[in-house]
DNA sequence: CAGTAACATGAGTGCGTACTCGATTTAGAA
DNA sequence: TTCTAAATCGAGTACGCACTCATGTTACTG
């Protein structure tokens, strides 16, 4: 979701005057198609396969995306921004001892769906081009961490750097085979019971401040 | 007009007569190349680099391993099979209360430099050819965590499923960028708490029997 | 309704890489 | 040593896929 605007005035003062109407159609289209694809097939899809579901020919992908990698990046971007937004309706209106834990699950839950966005945070070059949206959402994150350890529902010493590797590589398991609903919850039950304060049982007063 | 099949009458019932001398020698030459190459590049690596590596030509590489997954599957079944002597020496010898977590943080930290095996764990083709040398490795890893149950080490209701998932997920986290000796040092200790009894403190002699 | 520039099209090109095969060398038996 | 089948060699083939470009089409302007 990033139309660049109405189309009204010609006088931008940016390298892009007005684009057709059908060039923009196109392009939306494929979006969504290379989405699909990418997400069924994994990064190492074909773009033609992309071309095909969306509608269009080939060289039509490739005057909207210069290369393959250029598409991939979009994808990542969108679906990064997505995630941010809905951390931050977590952070500002969800349960701040549970915020964490269900966007974790969640997230994992919908990796073999979006299967790209998994491979693509291994991928150096797609990382660059993408590192400002994945610094939102990792702050976004880290922003429910802290939530949590204010709640005393997550350890103190906890760091955001961890939290998103345990995430991520949660993420890639949920890849494999033979991941089921059970083992998902097992799984995640192993990495929540680490993050949760080890003497739980000391009820101490949320800190109100630091 | 020479029909397939053993040449003459020789006495040898299997479909190996006697592989000649240099034949062995670099059979072997070529699984030492490929296990640096593959560690190094990862799977995704060519079967030229190997040759020259090993010093042999591209063609005695396929005649040795018809397929570049045979290959692969070749290193796999390998390094498989050592890792389960490993864990096999530590379920005789080791402290049981330990020997999990330790076995458990040397693969992760071996893993950058094993890049072959992590990608190999989610390939389907591979995974059937090693599905044996796999499952030998399972029951090694599942003999440590039965041990670490045993000395009240490792929470009871712990399976061998999630041990695996969160093995295997956390190697393949540790091929990522800026993953350092502190981020793993942080992950694991999330992990191994996760994987300890809640209550810890409540002393009771080991189970001798169920 | 032209006029035209932006856009779409899809057969074709280039390249990387897994895999082949006839020529050549070598190990091992007689 | 001599002979031969096994083994090596490496240029060549096949093929998939990212990317191009000449030609045809469509949307906007006046």
């Amino acid at each position: 979701m990033t139309p660049p605007g109405p189309p009204g005035g010609a006088g931008k003062a940016d390298g892009a005057p007005a684009p057709r109407a059908d060039a923009r159609r196109n392009r939306a289209r494929i979006l969504a198609a290379a989405a699909e694809v990418f997400a069924e097939r994994g990064a190492s899809a074909t773009t033609e396969e992309v071309a095909r579901r969306a509608g269009v020919a080939i060289g039509t992908v490739f005057r909207h995306f210069p290369t393959k990698d250029d598409l991939l990046a979009a994808i990542m971007k969108d679906l990064l921004e997505r995630l941010t937004a809905e951390v931050g309706a977590l952070a500002s209106a969800g349960d701040p001892r549970t915020a964490l834990f269900g966007f974790f699950t969640r997230l994992v839950a919908q990796a073999a769906a979006r299967k790209t966005v998994v491979e693509l945070l291994s991928r150096s070059g797609v990382e660059v081009q993408a590192a400002q949206p994945l610094q939102a959402l990792r702050a976004g994150i880290g922003e429910l961490l802290t939530l949590g350890q204010r709640s005393a529902a997550i350890r103190e010493d906890a760091r955001i750097d961890e939290v998103m590797a345990l995430l991520t590589s949660t993420c890639q398991g949920a890849l494999r085979a033979g991941w089921d609903d059970d083992l998902q919850r097992r799984t995640l039950a192993v990495i929540f019971d680490g993050l949760r304060p080890r003497a739980s049982l000391e009820v101490r007063p949320a800190n109100t401040g630091d």
